[in-house]
This record gives C-alpha cells, sequence and structure tokens, in this order.
DNA sequence: ACAGCGAATTGACCCAGGTCAAATAAATCC
DNA sequence: GGATTTATTTGACCTGGGTCAATTCGCTGT
C-alpha cells in the first residue's frame, strides 16, 4: 500500500506501511496538505488551517498585536480560496485594488511588468507575508503578483477590512506596521542593488532566504528555490548568466550545494560575510531583503 | 534704501526702492520667509505658516483626505520647530522612533550610513513629504536623516498621533495612504537601479524632480539642486565622476544648462523619453521616483 | 584679499559583469 | 515515447562605468 503525502506531485514522502500510519511532513507551516490513497483523493486538511488564531503563521502575518477577540473578528472576513497553481496571477499591475493577500503556503512573486514583455521582479513572499500593500494608496494595483509554484492564500477584501476597522481602530495599525517594515526592508534591496557586487548580492539573497525559512520553521540549511535563475537575476539586477556562473563558483567555493532548484548551504557564516561586507549598518543584524 | 528677502543669502532678491514695496518671493511654498532691513531683522513670517489648514502644502502632506476638523485636531498636536541648518540631524539610524517629520520648506536626504563613514542616499525628501514612516515597525529609525539646505519641519509626534487615532480613526489610514505610496515610489526605484543605465537614471532624476518642483508649485525647467554630485551619485548608484560626466554631457546634447547647483532643463520631452526606455509600465505617467 | 580645503570636472585606464552564441539538460506537449 | 520548447550552463568577447590621479573651481574662514 502507498500513501502519498500530495501537494508538489514531483517531491512526495512515501510511506511503505501494514499499519497506516500518517505522519504529517508540512513542507510549510500552515500549508494545505492534501491525503491521497492510491490515486484516490480522501480529504484535505485545509479546513483545519483555515483560522487565523489557530493558524502557525499568525505570529508572522496580520494578526500580529491583535487580541483574541479582534483575530477571530478579522478571522471572520479572510476568504479562503483553492490553492492556486504555478503562473496563476494574485492581481495584475492596473488592476482595481479590493483585497490584500496574506501568503498562506508556496510563495508568490511581485514583479512589475514593462512594455517590451520583461519583468522587474520586486520580491519573492513567503508564508505569513502580505502582498498587495502598494495599492492601499491609488487604489490600483502598482505591480503585478503571480505563483511561483502551487499555493494557498488568504484573501483579505480591503472593504470589508476598512468597516472592521471602525470596531477595531487598531487594525490600520497593523496595516501600517506591516508597510513600515517592508519599507525599511526595500531599503536594504536598495543598498544591495547600488553598492553591492555580484558575489555580494548572491549572497546576500541566500543568506536572507535562508534566515526567512528559518523563521518559518524550516532548515535555514536545505532548501528548494521555487524561483527561476531568470528570476533570481531580475530581482538582484544581474544577466541570468551571472546568477548560473556564482551558483557554480559558489559550489566550487565550497560555500554551497547546487542541484538544480535544490541549495544547501554549506558555510552559512561566511555566506553572511561575504553579503555585508564590512558590516554596513551596524545595527539590528536580522534585518532581511523582503520580509522578516 | 536696501530690503533683502533672506533665506539662501546667496541668492536673494534685491528691491531698490523709494517706497517699500514687499514682494514675496517665495523660494518654496510653505517657505519660511525672514525679513531683514539692512542687516536688521524685522521679521519671520513663521507663524503665518505654521497652521497646517492654511499651509499650501495640506494638499500634500498628512491632512491629504482629513476633514476640516480633523485638521485642527491634527494640527494642535504638531510642533513648529525653529529652522534647521544644513547637515542639522532630525534623526539617526538606531535613535528611538518618537515622531514622524514632514517637511515644510527646504528639502531632506535619508540615507543608510555604513561603518566606514560612506552613506547610501535613500532619498531626497521635498515640501509636503513624510519623513520617518520606515520607523513605524521597529519603533527605532533604520536610517538617517539630515538637511540638505536650511529647511523648516513640522514635528508629529507619533504618541500623540496615536491618541488622536482614537477620535479619528482615518488618521492611520492617511499614514498607510503615505506608506503605501511611498512603497510603489520605491518600486520605481528598483527599476532604475536593477535595470537602467547612467543616462536613463540621470534623466529619471531630473525629469522626476522636475515633476515634483513642478506640483510645488515651482518652475519644472528650472531649479536649485540641494544635493551634491556626490549624493546624487550615491541615490541613483553611480560614481560621482560618472554623474559630473553625465551633467556636462547633458548639456553638451543640448538637453539641459547646468552652472553648479543650477540646472535648467532645455528639452524636458525627450529627457522624459530618455529617462522611460521603451515606456515600461504602460501605466500613470506621473508616478515619480519619490515623492509625487 | 588670500590661504586652504572640499567639491566638481576631466582624462587615462581597466575590469566586473553584460552580451552573444553554442551546448546541454529539463520540462511540456502530442 | 519521442519531438519541441524552454531553462540552465559554459565559453568568448566587449563595453559601460568604476577607479585612480591630476586639475580647477568655488566656498570658507581669517
Amino acid at each position: 500500500m502507498k500513501l502519498w503525502l500530495l501537494h508538489t506531485p514531483r517531491r512526495c514522502t512515501t510511506l511503505d506501511r501494514d499499519l497506516i500510519e500518517i505522519k504529517l511532513v508540512r513542507r510549510m507551516p500552515g500549508d494545505l496538505l492534501t491525503l491521497t490513497l492510491d490515486d484516490q483523493h480522501i480529504f484535505t486538511l485545509d479546513h483545519l488551517k483555515a483560522a487565523c488564531e489557530g493558524c502557525s503563521l499568525a505570529g508572522l502575518c496580520l494578526p500580529v498585536g491583535l487580541e483574541r477577540e479582534e483575530i477571530e473578528q478579522l478571522e471572520r472576513i479572510v476568504k479562503h480560496s483553492h490553492p492556486l497553481h504555478k503562473d496563476d496571477h494574485l492581481f495584475q499591475a492596473g488592476d482595481r485594488f479590493r483585497s490584500l493577500y496574506a501568503v498562506r503556503s508556496g510563495s508568490v512573486k511581485t514583479y512589475l511588468p514593462s512594455s517590451d514583455g520583461g519583468e522587474q521582479i520586486l520580491g519573492f513572499h513567503l508564508p505569513g507575508e502580505v502582498v498587495g500593500l502598494d495599492a492601499i494608496d491609488s487604489g490600483s494595483h502598482t505591480c503585478s503578483a503571480r505563483m511561483l509554484e502551487t499555493s494557498s492564500v488568504c484573501e483579505i477584501p480591503f472593504s470589508r477590512l476598512d468597516e472592521l476597522a471602525e470596531t477595531i481602530p487598531s487594525i490600520y495599525r497593523q496595516v501600517c506596521r506591516l508597510l513600515s517594515k517592508e519599507l525599511s526592508q526595500e531599503s536594504e534591496m536598495l543598498i544591495l542593488l547600488g553598492k553591492k557586487t555580484a558575489d555580494e548580492r548572491l549572497a546576500t539573497f541566500l543568506s536572507c532566504l535562508s534566515r526567512r525559512l528559518e523563521k518559518r520553521g524550516f532548515s535555514p540549511t536545505e532548501f528548494n528555490l521555487s524561483m527561476s535563475r531568470h528570476e533570481i537575476g531580475s530581482y538582484l539586477g544581474l544577466a541570468v548568466e551571472t546568477v548560473s556562473r556564482l551558483f557554480t563558483r559558489f559550489q566550487e567555493d565550497g560555500l554551497i550545494e547546487v542541484e538544480r532548484k535544490h541549495v544547501r548551504l554549506l558555510d552559512p557564516q561566511r555566506l553572511y560575510d561575504l553579503a555585508t561586507p564590512g558590516g554596513h549598518s551596524s545595527l539590528k543584524k536580522d534585518s532581511s531583503l523582503s520580509g522578516g
């Protein structure tokens, strides 16, 4: 008997047992798990994770700092949609602003499309991060957001949030905090693009990603990149070829081990040192590229 | 008899008249004007500009979208300090977060200091723009802010703003909008640093500055740069020498006229075209680099 | 008015990383 | 399963813009 733990069909865990023993191997905290037995769908653990209060991401997401009953109110307006697939759009630049979106599992990229079909990646968003904040001011999205892999997302209708603000004034304060955090993280990005060399950029990228994954309960030293080399390049202001060459060189130098999308950090400390030449801001060490 | 209109002592207007005729030549809307007669101080027009409601910048600043009475309440908590001088700090990275600051006149730069004494410029802030928003989340400033020239600034104590939010819930919504706007403007900066060539960067800089000045009631084609070449370079991710060379080349090409800090745009349209190769985002034309 | 100093300009040189091109390797589609 | 497309890697080459150095300019203080 084979018991598959599905989500990313290519990377699944097989349990060969006589007695059925269900071992919940979560890819991401807050992950949506579909249990399938010999291609036959059994059940989805979606509902178990639906509630904001029980969501293991609460500590990273919008509810931070809200009271228990406030979270319950927030929870009531959140829509839990079906999982979205790779390349599905969450919204596109120019779309009317209706909702904020909190990544529950998987990952999302935000980017600015250019007229020639190219795109400038603005950020990669992991579970617990809120996407769409840039649209609050103008009322329409200034960038596009699409899935990097099969992901599930909580939709927070902004008009409902607005209503909720009348009973929970602190809601907007929370949104402010999210925005403020994102703003100071963008500053790190300006340094990266303005001052750092190609090696420093990739080292920063890997180092920050590692820290962000760790905060979400993952191995900080071994993970899969859900984005392509091209996307990494666009994000870091480098050509694809440069990114590829750097991965190779980092591997030769014994810094990392790369196998296509899979990365293992062999020397996180050296990677960190490489990322912050001279240790610039002399402040908090736990600042991150995009989404802390 | 000589009547000097002082503020930037070097660029002043002299009125030689028998009858005293005061012509208020404002350098910036919301400017602080000190009237001096033969080196003898007469009076300052500061108080005339103190009230948020009467401030010509209200349409650009925090009060946008607030009701008349709400503005009055906001006004009551705003501190109007003495004008600050060039290189005075508004706050430094690491300082405890106490207040937001709205630029009233002059200009302010925000930057991240590095351990080697250098600095990465994050933005230049014109009248009506609010500085310090990045500190809301962490409770301490993540960047430093200092005057590019003699400037006046409105201080908005955040604790008071927090109290005010209980009676005016929309205050935080306003702050959200400011933050959101800033966030989407930073995206433009990521494109600039990630994709644009040196020419495109300087053209973008001048073009955006022009538009921002225009919104504040200034000539969009003739202005003074309050920042040094070095600061422009840091902001645009270029070496000082490159910035200098580009200014020279732009002048040779008949795009602009430069005389030290003074710039005149001779062909704004061509400058704009140069700034947006292919016309990337195909969206709103009125997006600006930092502060719209 | 003059000395001294930092900012800006200009020239010469060079290299990090972009571009072009070709070869694989994976993923997708019938 | 095999063909086509797309992503990644690798090599060869070249250029935009950084670095270094020298000079000039303009501001500051005395």
